[in-house]
DNA sequence: ATCTATTTGGACCAATCTACTCCTATTGGC
DNA sequence: GCCAATAGGAGTAGATTGGTCCAAATAGAT
């Protein structure tokens, strides 16, 4: 079904609830509460966010997670890494681990790596930004994207 | 991971197998063996392609299967959508089933639909042929997407 | 007409992955 | 020193996948 996991799903909207306050660090309780997502699954969301380098977590009293850059600068393609791991929409791109099992033998060797790019640069295109757009008026719409936004 | 199921990678394969032989009616059997995939598990695409549409199989003795349209109309997203099911990369986008469990308070709803035409019209812009030119040379390489062929 | 090869459609199972939870250690402020 | 919160890990129940198998339908050959 060429599903992206949940966590990235959830992970966007982490973010959104993030970018919404953005000088107030919120703790993973404080976010899951306001988007009513379970807590832990929150939790272990804005873990990967911060090993990614997406936000940045305070400990101790009065600690909680900042998004570590403006939400122009962030694409959901870093999201999608961050929870997902490297895109690799089939076992016979260049980046995947676990190689192909008929790959001595097959023809297409190689050939799903330019879809592979063209998504890749589809999710770079769109910034967290762009997905709260209806919301706040960061910047202008996507231009690459117009038919999507009627 | 942004995976797509093996089985559509193995679609691509078959299709490509049968392209190779246009006008030979080969049967499952006969395209296992020359892929190196498993007997069984061509089958069960073969089978997934015909009711989509994408190859006519011929019942008895001499049968096989026969691709319906050249290469060159058979874009990816269709062999995609026959053996995966339409593309929905979230469970919030539109053509999904099961709905969101907090579209209601989310923010976002609706958001990933931009994202979601992205990735399908790159996949519309490939076709079979083009995946296939590395080997045989139908047609001219894809304008969208010249950054991977380089 | 009968026989045989082959597709079709369905159900079926084992392995894997996912979403989710929970526990412990570490860190910073009060 | 104590409390609040992250960091990091392990662990589990459920869903999904890749793969197999078998009965039924169908078209060509004898
Ligand atoms: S299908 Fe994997 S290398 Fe061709
Ligand atoms: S996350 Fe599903 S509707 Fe917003």
């Amino acid at each position: 079904m060429l599903r992206l996991s949940k966590m990235t799903d959830y992970g966007v909207v982490v973010m959104g609830r993030l970018a919404s306050r953005p000088d107030e660090r919120q703790s993973a309780a404080d976010v899951a509460a306001n988007t009513g997502l379970p807590p832990a699954t929150v939790g272990q969301v804005l873990k990967a966010l911060a090993t990614g380098g997406l936000v940045s977590g305070t400990r101790g009293a009065q600690g909680g997670y900042l998004l570590s850059r403006r939400p122009e600068a962030i694409s959901v393609a870093e999201i999608v890494v961050a929870l997902d791991g490297p895109v690799a929409i089939t076992a016979c791109v260049e980046g995947a681990d676990d190689p192909c099992s008929v790959e001595a033998t097959c023809l297409l060797k190689g050939s799903w790596d330019a879809v592979n790019i063209a998504i890749e640069d589809a999710l770079k295109q769109v910034t967290l930004a762009d997905m709260l757009a209806p919301l706040f008026q960061f910047n202008p719409p996507p231009t690459e994207l117009r038919e999507a936004t009627p």
